[in-house]
DNA sequence: CGCCAATCATGAATCGTTTCATCGCCGTAA
DNA sequence: TTACGGCGATGAAACGATTCATGATTGGCG
């Protein structure tokens, strides 16, 4: 493997100096047209590619914005990526994805390897419950946004969706449709989305006038189509089977889809089941999944355009901002309007 | 924001030479046990953290390697993602996740990158039809394996599977099952998988005595869900509607599904229907996909493993090798033997 | 007591850029 | 003729780590 060809090969081949091959590189507009264009031919010739190593070294900070998401097999965060990631490219900055897939471990350590690279900024979605990963991370002097999570007011920029309001609004559609007990699936609990969403049911069964028995908790151990049927089996190994079920995200809600269809159980007729997320694929299950959808690209370009005002050059007068967005209720067959006025055997 | 705390400062605290602080990161048995102590606290103290751009200027090379896929939102590119992923951090090396969505000119710029990053080598996906953007990446002196992508004997490293074998299961269990005309989706037919699924149904065909005709084929713009919807609709807009449909991917498969479920259209009993890719949605589906599955995770680890030989210590006896893995069908309902097997409901 | 080898630590050179103070040159004005 | 301003080009000094030839110290052994 030949060695690479740097700036002084250039500079030798078209016989000027260093400085002057930077220059037509970085600030054309300073060197003569004829330097240039042979400086440009020497390039072409000897196929020089500047070194961002090198360049970054200099500048002290690269180029390149990291993004730790929970689960890269979840198409919310897909979606959310795409989002972040045109925002990042149109500011000339590269999008490093990265999936934590919610172990507190792998966390840490792409957090260390965002820190050795001295990357722009971090979206990131925290998997560590007890927020020791980023407390460490803030010391580092490099900024980074939250991404579908709160965060204290002034503390840090964050952007995320009302997890309390997307889980009321499920509640209360399938306590509006007549069910009186709802099934709460969840993923690990340590996750803010799923203890939210499960505060959003407890304050719409109140709201119905109902106690706090009326919420059955099954917790999942990973937020996948897989934990989903398992889940399904547990539901339905349950002493009283439940009328009305609401999954922390459409993978659960698929997989549990799953195990109760394969059961012989009936969606909505002998169950009701909502989703959260409104993924593509919750549209096309084998019963159109009714879902709690999220602005996720949306939430992704916010909070890229956060993180890139906090590094900008302007980044002086910055205050951290906290965006909060609306979920919304997209109603289809699997929460079924009838109630199935005597459900249960 | 205060100046990072370089290798400098460590040894100032410690007391040492720029020199044992680096021994102490890099060979600690180098290194008296009092020393290493002392340096070691003053890294804590200070919160030191290497920067991975002089290191990797100095060392020529980065320990990060690049995938660049087609489709991010496709969950079978995130399962072959997965594979490398594994492979690489095994390793000890980061993956760089891109996404040049099918189009040749993120995928130069993507490459470029790639080029100035120093990368320590690249999977790739190729999305240029011309192959004009890889071959002058390779007058880099960067290593790359293709994937899901067969490539010329001798020339480079690829791992695929057999395109041409996978269409042709569909196609014969179709046939089999006693439909006499195939109706093709394909995405781009620049790409290389839709090509060869098309001539694996062709030779399908001409075993079953079937001539060329008896092939229609219907080009969508791209390999996802939405896209499969329109051709579901364009489907039904043919003078003679087809009784069996064979999906280039699942993606398409789910959106034909979609759209002609909605026009009332049954499957299997008046259509049936055909993937690819068996992504774990496609048994979840409305009616489940029957579907030509492809070892994914293993084809992404398989990758990484012959990229990370080819850069790896030996790398000077390495030829390179041409892995082709096969394919294999799954049968479910929607390619339906019988019309009778409905669910229940 | 003196010599040698082993063990640690040192610090300068190096990687490939960018940046910036400086210099040469030419044309123009005094 | 001299002084000056401005344009282009120069080359040395960073940036922060790794590496390696060299130097210092120690202990063992004859």
């Amino acid at each position: 493997m030949a060695r690479m060809v740097g700036i002084k090969d250039v500079a030798r081949q078209a016989g000027v100096s260093v400085g002057t091959v930077s220059n037509v590189i970085n600030r054309p507009d300073l060197v003569s047209e004829p330097t240039r264009a042979r400086v440009q031919a020497a390039i072409d010739l000897l196929g020089f590619v500047r070194s961002e190593s090198a360049r970054q070294l200099r500048a002290g900070r690269s180029r390149i914005v990291a993004m730790l998401v929970l689960d890269m097999g979840n198409p919310f965060f897909v979606q959310v990526a795409k989002g972040a990631e045109r925002a990042a490219r149109d500011a000339g900055l590269g999008v490093m994805l990265c999936n934590s897939a919610e172990d507190p471990g792998e966390e840490a350590d792409y957090l260390a390897l965002f820190a050795e690279q001295r990357v722009r900024g971090v979206l990131v979605t925290p998997a560590d419950p007890t927020g020791a990963n980023l407390a460490a991370f803030r010391r580092r002097a490099i900024p980074f946004v939250l991404v579908d999570r709160d965060a204290p007011v002034g503390e840090l920029c964050s952007v995320s969706v009302d997890d309390v309001a997307g889980g009321r609004l499920a509640a209360d559609h399938l306590l509006d449709a007549g069910h009186r007990s709802i099934t709460y699936i969840s993923g690990p609990m340590h996750l803010a989305q799923c203890r939210d969403r499960r505060t959003g049911v407890l304050a719409a069964l109140a709201g119905h006038g109902l106690a706090e028995d009326s919420l059955t908790h099954i917790e999942a151990p990973r937020l996948d189509v897989a934990a989903g049927r398992e889940a399904g089996t547990r539901l339905l190994g349950l002493s009283r089977r439940p009328t009305a079920v609401f999954c922390a995200n459409d993978l659960l809600a698929l997989g549990v889809l799953q195990a109760v269809y394969a059961a012989g159980i009936a969606i909505p007729q002998d169950l009701a089941l909502v989703g959260y997320d409104d993924i593509e694929f919750a549209s096309a299950a084998a019963v159109p999944l009714t879902s709690v959808r999220q602005p996720a690209e949306r939430m992704g370009r916010t909070a890229a355009e956060l993180l890139l005002e906090e590094t900008g050059e302007a980044a002086e007068g910055h205050v951290h901002q906290r965006v909060v967005l609306e979920p919304e209720l997209i109603t289809r067959q699997s929460s079924g309007r009838s109630p199935a006025a005597a459900p249960r055997s």
